[in-house]
DNA sequence: AATTTCCCCAACCGCGAAGTT
DNA sequence: TAACTTCGCGGTTGGGGAAAT
């Protein structure tokens, strides 16, 4: 396979574009377009590599290139693509209009990533970081019943499932009585595992455990997201995972992770994509809840704006965790002594 | 005011995929 | 089918400005 020459081994220009040089490329493209971009360079009168222009021009001389700070629409979409698409930058700047995929990867790289860490979430998989908060911990085993929350309605799923959550559910109920149920939930996540891995590595990229492939082909397929800057995507997102779902749910009993409401009934066990309305932390009649951000979070605030109108790094922290995480408990398991 | 450290982001690098000969 | 070219993606770097000391 062969790759086109490094800039510097023609002697070319590398470094920060100086103003005549993007008036060359803008002039040029405004007039001929651009398709070639080897041989772009030349015709433009730049002494730059093809290489070099393409990036030039795709990521800050495109005129429909939206500048300034990322709005908390934006922050949203880009944190909730993230986590069922992974590092497709191409694929989330898609839809974000405005957004080039580097524009977003730095984002992500300086102020997402580090915040999410913050919090104790691992910005890879979107999930808690269950070494630095152990549920376990919190929860005796008296407090579990059989006949409240039987495991084993798990089955048949496990494809679905996604192994924090299984581990999750192991730390949840350690009662000795269950060990079975333990047992079949740890050699799930052994094989979720494997298939994970598998999955990851077959196909070169992240891939969320939740998603057949054809499944993430269909959704980097869909429209773009935003039909105007204010709109988001979960309406999409929200019905196709939907339709991927089959079965009437009971909601009685269900853990939200990594902005998914996995319901369980004894029947069938489903998968919702929760939106910024039903994930927003509040309080809710039906069920109890424990928001991750009682544990590891001062803020617990829905969002605040200040005087100026913008929001500040701090209130984002807020906003944004309240939509991407949260745990909620059967209303039939009492944990308010935690609370 | 001077120096150091930190942080951001534009740009580069290397690779694989797709296209062409 | 193989060799080569071009394009685009994702990871990484380093220059420069801001903040801290």
């Amino acid at each position: 396979m062969g790759r086109s020459p490094c800039c510097d081994k023609n002697g070319l220009k590398k470094g920060p574009w100086t103003p005549e040089e993007d008036q060359k490329l803008v002039d040029y493209i405004r007039k001929n377009g651009y398709g070639n971009w080897r041989t772009l360079p030349k015709n433009a009168g730049l002494e730059r590599c093809g290489k070099s222009c393409r990036l030039r021009w795709t990521n800050y001389l495109r005129p429909d290139i939206k500048r300034g700070r990322f709005s908390l629409e934006e922050e949203e979409a880009i944190i909730q693509l993230h986590s069922v698409l992974g590092n497709k930058w191409s694929t989330i700047a898609a839809r974000l209009p405005g957004r080039t995929d580097n524009e977003i990867k730095n984002y992500w790289n300086t102020h997402i990533r580090k915040r999410l860490l913050r919090m104790g979430i691992d910005p890879v998989t979107h999930n808690p970081r269950l070494d630095l908060l152990d549920l376990s911990s919190m929860l005796t085993p008296s407090l579990y019943n059989s006949s409240q929350m039987n495991i084993s309605r798990l089955l048949g799923v496990q494809t679905l499932l996604n192994p924090e959550l299984l581990r999750l559910a192991t730390s949840l109920f350690p009662s000795s009585q269950h060990r079975e149920n333990q047992n079949f939930l740890q050699q799930n996540v052994q094989e979720n595992n494997v298939n994970s891995t598998h999955d990851q590595v077959t196909n070169g990229q992240f891939m969320s455990p939740l998603m057949q492939p054809d499944q993430v082909q269909e959704f980097q397929n869909c429209a773009p997201i935003f039909s105007n800057d204010a709109q988001l995507m979960e309406p999409q997102l929200s019905n196709q995972l939907h339709n991927w779902q089959c079965n009437e749910m009971s909601n009685n009993d269900y853990v939200d992770l990594q902005n998914y409401r996995y319901y369980g009934s004894d029947q069938s066990f489903n998968i919702d994509h929760l939106t910024s309305e039903n994930s927003d932390f509040q309080s809710n009649g039906s069920n109890n809840m424990i928001s991750m951000t009682n544990v590891s979070t001062p803020i617990s605030s829905p969002r605040h704006i200040n005087s100026t109108g913008t929001i500040t790094e701090d209130e984002r922290e807020g906003y944004s965790f309240s939509s991407m995480m949260k745990f909620e408990f059967p209303n039939n398991l009492d944990i308010s002594c935690f609370l």
